[in-house]
DNA sequence: GACATGACGGCAC
DNA sequence: AGTGCCGCCATGT
């Protein structure tokens, strides 16, 4: 019980930290739990998210790479959330990550 | 209970 | 810099 949801519960927690305008990849928010290894259970967790205030569109993965955008409404959902914040996208159509990936001390609750 | 899959990541080539 | 392969772990069949 406290495995899964408990841990989909803190995924959530640590989403919900991520500033406008600055995206997290799956990896550093699994390493802000404490489980480098779980960031595939990251992803997981986010596709069983029903809740609004969780800005699950803010999550990309290592590369910049929108790979979850077919799991919202529309597949361009999530890129056009991430551009109204002020993201900018490279001519490849990925998140400049050196400027809007969010500090690991950033999610953690200092 | 074993096998295949996946919103991933790191390392080798 | 891009591509490929392997490792991790919970889920579904």
């Amino acid at each position: 019980m406290t495995s899964t949801a408990g841990f989909a519960r803190s995924v959530y927690d640590v989403v919900r930290r991520i500033p406008s305008g600055m995206v997290a990849s799956y990896g550093l928010v699994a390493l802000a739990l404490d489980r480098p290894r779980d960031a595939r259970q990251v992803g997981r967790a986010l596709f069983v998210c029903r809740e609004a205030d969780v800005p699950c569109h803010r999550v990309v993965n290592r590369n910049g790479v929108l790979t979850g955008a077919w799991a919202f409404e529309t597949p361009t959902e999530q890129r056009e959330k991430l551009l109204s914040e002020g993201v900018a996208f490279d001519l490849q159509g990925r998140v400049d990550m050196a400027l809007h990936c969010v500090r690991a001390d950033e999610l953690t609750d200092p």
